[in-house]
DNA sequence: ATTATCTATAGATCTATAGATAATGC
DNA sequence: ATTATCTATAGATCTATAGATAATGC
């Protein structure tokens, strides 16, 4: 039943990226920890021995899944030059991203959850969040307008998903991608 | 033990009621049945003589909360003249909805509820969102400006919250009034 | 007679823990 | 000997339903 030590810690990522995608998928408390476990290959009885609860695994998963986010958004402004914010925003605001909750930002799947439980998901949520924030400003938009445009970009993506009217959705999207555009041009 | 007709009608808008704040401060899955009864004094077991399931009293509750934002929105509108915008994301925007979510916008209460269970929840939600669209409209504001201003307000109060760090989230709401005053001046 | 509400419970979750097992690593 | 993982379970939820109760309204 042991593992070697490099395989526990491979297992133990395994269970955090397994806890990224289904926590935003269905926020910390649809997923339950024998899902997570399974996801990762392993059984729930285990969690404990690597996880102090609950609530310190989401905050890994929040901090792993944003700071993938980061990474990728750095990627695309520094191909986009001066049009930073508007090809951010062309692939943040997208069918892909709104259909794939998955796959997606975390500030979507993780906004309720950090809002409501607070404890250790807020404080990896709010450094995560800060991070975005910083890859915008790196791109040559100040702070203040950095975090509006953060707010729309995720307003649009919460609405998007929300309507579940996929004519709607594409309408608010391509709104906020328009008005974005508009800002920095 | 029975009650008259109108105090049973009278009993299931007290049960609306209470689900409406319990939802959109607990979210639908954090606020049980037998919690909503309570709070409109009621026991649980009567639950299913008034609503089809729980989802149907989510959807009813989601969209009677969003008229009701309908509603305040044409007030403010109606006297700030010609800065109705920038007198709805004032009030939005505030430290005082952000910090009482049972009485907050049902956009954001029951956003990810609204993404992740679909069902009548979601077509309330639907419904209730392009009533708030259309208050922006009538006060002036192109349908696609009004899907955009809407999603700044909407993701600005998701990160305030979130966040939960009070001097962040103060920066947060400030930034998205500062670039919605300015975008309909 | 009808029905709004009550008590009680079935059945299905969930988190967290206890203790057993078996492979690693000294 | 240590420990990563397993099986099993305690205790606490939750939704939905069944059947009893007692007041309304014909």
């Amino acid at each position: 039943m042991k593992v070697s030590r490099e395989q526990a810690a491979r297992n133990r990522e395994a269970v955090v990226d397994a806890a990224s995608r289904l926590f935003r998928a269905q926020g910390v408390d649809g997923a339950g920890i024998a899902e997570i476990m399974a996801e990762g290959g392993l059984t729930h009885g285990g969690f404990y021995k690597q996880f102090g609860s609950k609530d310190v695994l989401a905050a890994e998963a929040c901090a792993r899944s944003l700071e993938r986010s980061a990474a990728k958004w750095r990627g695309i402004a520094s191909t986009a030059g001066s049009n930073a914010l508007g090809a951010i925003a062309e692939n943040y605001l997208s069918a892909r991203n709104r259909d794939a909750p998955e796959r997606g930002c975390a500030l979507i799947g993780l906004g309720a959850d950090a809002a409501r439980k607070g404890g250790a998901l807020a404080g990896a949520y709010r450094a995560g969040m800060e991070g975005l924030t910083d890859v915008l400003e790196g791109a040559g938009v100040n702070r203040s307008a950095a975090l509006a445009r953060l707010s729309q970009l995720v307003g649009a993506m919460v609405l998007a998903r929300a309507v579940k009217d996929e004519a709607l959705s594409d309408e608010i999207m391509a709104a906020a991608r328009d008005a974005l555009a508009a800002s920095q041009g």
